[in-house]
DNA sequence: CCGGCAAATGAAACCGCTTTCAGTCTACGC
DNA sequence: GCGTAGACTGAAAGCGGTTTCATTTGCCGG
């Protein structure tokens, strides 16, 4: 409410108190450079002069005005993050390591789903202000990817591997923990037996855990045939939907499922109590991810977990390495699954 | 580190291929200021002319500098979303709403969870950058708002009443749904068999929930006593160790409980299951919120819908309409609920 | 006592854009 | 033919910082 600069007469009580590097420089009596070494580089201020301006921006409460400073660093410390979807519990644990692994690093996070009907405008703007931007591609919609490119922007994909196109890459590593899920349910099916029910088959994921599935049953002596092996979508109704299907055929017995995800495994759980198949002792359901509702539902499910929030974590410190250090190697980090058995299984 | 302007040798092949306005005004044989009307206010320049710079615009590939254009409008078309923890389906059914209406209205979002541990610092650039912020409050621990007072930023406030003290606030309006969840157990059950499960104590919602829960019953002539509402946290754990607890005071029957979230009620629903008390022949249950766990737990869960995604939608909506008109009258809203009847409670 | 080097500081350029202000040009009325 | 309003346009002043470069000062050895 008052501050103006050049000739001016004051019209509204002003709604810009922000205080700027001009007014710390004049109050402490130091040039504006000086305060902006005292800031950013304390070692080339005297002691003295430092300590006094530190005083006075303390006790104005200056804030360094970022739209400036930009201008001249080009960094903003904002990250952008950009989700296929935010749904579910699966995308907030994501979030949530991200979130924390960018406040730990210092920077904010700019998310962003799935920008089916994007304004160019919008996406603008972002690309400009963003310092880097991390990408979970699940399908093959890699535009997001080219655009980074061509802006040259610090880029990580999450779940599509691109490290060998240059580019840093988070991974779940799917193989080794269908593989474990597998050999669970061979302890007790025999291979003819099991059955993988997927997701939709353009999802990476799915294509990923698919083919781990065929190569565990090849592996031990039994090529699936197709009807072993059925897609979907990442939802219960596909699963229960399948099993009703597989009911057509007849009774189930001595069946196993490796489900693409907790739901469509839920569904098919939930179906077959629908039908009064036992569980696990007719049918042994496996999910994958690890989300809370494996825990919640009953019998509570097998399955493969996912650590969300260190893929997370990991694409953000990703990230920013890259950020800082533009010339860094490329990188693709494979993030570990583990088998927890429960009672859907056993 | 590279790219000069003014005289200058390419020692790199130069990161920085951004193309400024200067150039298009070149190419387009045009001064700066009249690109920048091309952008801003094309009513300005000849038609023309405008062409002539839009041909070089779209041909160059130019983007307008977000920091020096945040440097003289003073805004960043970024909105900052403060939540007090990221985690499960709720609050990413709350961001997906927010994500969607602020990609609508050409806003960007900047995400944060609790900053427990903050660093001024950090903060400090957000504050400067963002347009406008939506915080949810869902304990007295108002800090983030007197930090946005203070700073004269555009705020909305979530789930803690502010509007009287000139605050935009979204609501969800417990009241109505938890008196429609009360008399739906009243249809089956006496009053004084009803049992409030709650949540925190210090939590908005838990509060407004009990005092709800209190006020229907005595609405039908019955006062509860205190044994009959217990405060815990929004988890399954709280929910089993209610019942188990309920159980040493003898057999569950003709029970009704309504709990605080749909958590709660589902390891109500789980302990019940597990000591053989039947739902909802002996114990009915209704949740709050209709996360996707309610439909997917046995019996399905009766419980509150509570609109998260419109309830994310409405704060930027409004954060959005304070940001472009600062002087805007000072607005409520409260977001309704719906009693979903389900297995669990009939 | 003086030359010279390092430390401390300030002046000024610059980042890329918006916007005011003044100037040029055209077309029109008289 | 001339004055002038109105339509376009460009020069230039910032916006608030960072950083280069030059200047001033203090201190040392010779």
């Amino acid at each position: 409410m008052n501050r103006k600069a050049g000739p001016s007469k004051s019209d509204v009580p002003a709604s810009r108190p922000a205080v700027s590097i001009h007014d710390v420089a004049v109050e402490a009596r130091v040039s504006i450079a000086t305060v902006s070494r005292v800031m950013n580089n304390p070692s080339l201020v005297a002691p003295k002069t430092a300590e006094r301006v530190m005083e006075v921006i303390k006790r104005v409460g200056y804030t360094p005005n970022p739209f400036a400073q930009g201008l001249m660093t080009r960094e903003s410390r904002v990250l952008g993050f950009a989700l296929p979807d935010i749904h579910g519990e699966f995308y907030s644990e994501l979030l949530r390591g991200a979130d924390a692994e960018s406040r730990r690093q210092g920077y904010h996070l700019l998310v962003s789903s799935e920008p089916r009907s994007e304004e160019p405008d919008l996406r603008g703007l972002a690309f400009g202000l963003i310092d880097g931007l991390a990408v979970m591609i699940t399908n093959p919609d890699a535009e997001m990817v080219r655009l980074a490119r061509e802006s040259k922007l610090p880029t990580v994909v999450l779940d599509l591997d691109m490290h060998d196109r240059g580019i840093d890459t988070v991974l779940v590593d799917n193989e080794p923990g269908t593989r474990e899920g597998v050999l669970h349910l061979l302890e007790t099916t025999r291979p003819e037996n099991l059955y993988f029910v997927g997701g939709s088959e353009d999802n990476f994921d799915t294509q990923h855990r698919a083919r781990a599935f065929t190569a565990a049953l090849t592996a031990v002596g039994h090529t699936p045939i197709p009807g072993q092996i059925a897609y979907g979508s990442y939802t219960p109704e596909w699963g229960r939907d399948w099993l009703n299907l597989h009911f057509q055929r007849g009774p189930i017995r001595n069946t196993g499922v490796f489900a693409g995800n907790d739901e469509i495994a839920i569904g098919i759980i939930q179906a077959a109590a629908d039908r009064g198949t036992s569980i696990p002792h007719d049918l042994r359901v496996v999910g994958f991810d690890d989300t809370r509702l494996a825990q919640l539902v009953r019998p509570r499910l097998t399955t493969v977990r996912v650590p969300m929030a260190d893929v997370g974590a990991a694409a953000v410190s990703l990230l920013v390495r890259r950020v800082e250090d533009p010339d860094a190697e490329i990188k693709c980090i494979r993030m570990p699954t583990k088998l927890m058995i429960r009672d859907s299984s056993r």
